[in-house]
DNA sequence: CTGCATCCGCCTCGATACTG
DNA sequence: CAGTATCGAGGCGGATGCAG
């Protein structure tokens, strides 16, 4: 029974926000778990590093707290709350600013394809969803998603989309974190060949927009 | 000189974000430099319980990652960068969130009245923002900030309002807190005491809801 | 085999003392 | 006033053990 957890002792909305997910690697089990309810050992997996024992207090802890739920079977996995999901917003935001600093791609990074649909969601500026009714898919090695406008409202969702996409982009998720992070544009991974594009011309400038990457490319 | 730091090592924006503000005191550093810049001495007396070499092992990790700035003279401080301020927004956000964890007050918590101009900021709802301009003025303790609604957007600002504030309120800093977290309806504290305000009742109501405090209050 | 608890070496943290 | 040096306590990471 490990008491005395540290704490920062302020009566103060930050503090007490970093108090339940201020410590090491509580936020990144927050990340997987945004993309769907996980079991122990998936987490355990995707987050290479981590100790066992670190990764069962840290459950246990949010479960506690209201942030997660135990799974309800066997075969289920830990999910987010309602509270925890409230935490959607606000890691968007830390990853979209963190992907600023992402270092060189080289040798020992951990990738893996699904976080590319976090990285997309982060960087969605809803600001710039155009006034149409278009679905955008990627292809992110063996993971799909897409992104649906409409109504001036963008979504990020899982899967493929059901109907005709206006545009569709493959790339692997070493490829597609670089763009992410500006250090690459599409027109360079294009060029080079780690990304693929099909689609309207004018609907492939939209969704650049959208996500903030029509930088260097010819303004619509 | 900081050796091998601990890195996730993951190709994720999240976790580069961590990297850089995820470790212990980080984010209560940046949180007090929003709130303009702070000289070494002032960030040690805002944040109990910190150590004065961690304290100067994160400002030098900062400012060598682009997120803060060197004092320029001697009776300047540190700063956020450009970066820095990008910083704010998921901020206030995970402030948001963290008041619905906010403890009993008792005992040897601390509460410092300027935390309560960030806790203003982070429960403005932009999109609650009514069309009108007038504004709306905060003393907690000794410290004087004031929300600026216009053309349908809230700032809000350190100091005196420069004009005629629509609303005045006067409280102590624990208090704003309590009801940040809604542990306390300004009602209850209009009650007893603790919160006092003058002015117009419509743009009280507006204020309210425009910083999400209107439940239990007659729906304007 | 999955899900977690226990143990141990190491590194970070927090407090104090010290220096420019 | 603004940091640096040092050291005990405890959180972290990896290996291992154990129960369902």
């Amino acid at each position: 029974m490990s008491h005395s957890r540290r704490y920062y002792g302020q009566y103060c909305g930050l503090a007490s926000a970093l108090d339940i997910i201020g410590e090491r690697w509580t936020l990144l089990i927050v990340r997987e778990l945004l993309l769907g309810p996980k079991r122990y050992g998936e987490l355990l997996a995707a987050l290479p590093g981590v100790g066992t024992n670190l990764l069962a207090d840290r459950l246990k802890f949010l479960v506690e707290n209201g942030v997660l739920t135990k799974p309800a079977s066997r075969d289920q996995g830990y999910a987010l709350t309602e509270i925890g999901q409230q935490l959607r917003d606000p890691v968007l935001k830390l990853a979209h600013w963190g992907m600023g600093f992402l270092g060189q791609p080289g040798e020992d990074l951990e990738v893996r394809p699904h976080w590319g649909f976090l990285a997309v969601q982060a960087m969605i500026d809803q600001e710039r969803a155009g006034d149409v009714d278009e679905a955008y898919e990627f292809h992110v090695d063996d993971v799909v998603f897409h992104i649906h406008v409409v109504d001036g409202q963008a979504k990020a969702l899982e899967g493929f989309y059901e109907g005709e996409a206006a545009m569709i982009a493959r790339t692997d998720a070493y490829t597609f974190v670089e763009i992410g992070a500006k250090r690459l544009t599409p027109f360079e991974a294009l060029a080079s060949g780690r990304l693929s594009m099909t689609g309207d011309v004018e609907s492939i400038m939209r969704c650049s927009v959208l996500l903030g990457l029509a930088a260097g490319m010819s303004t619509a």
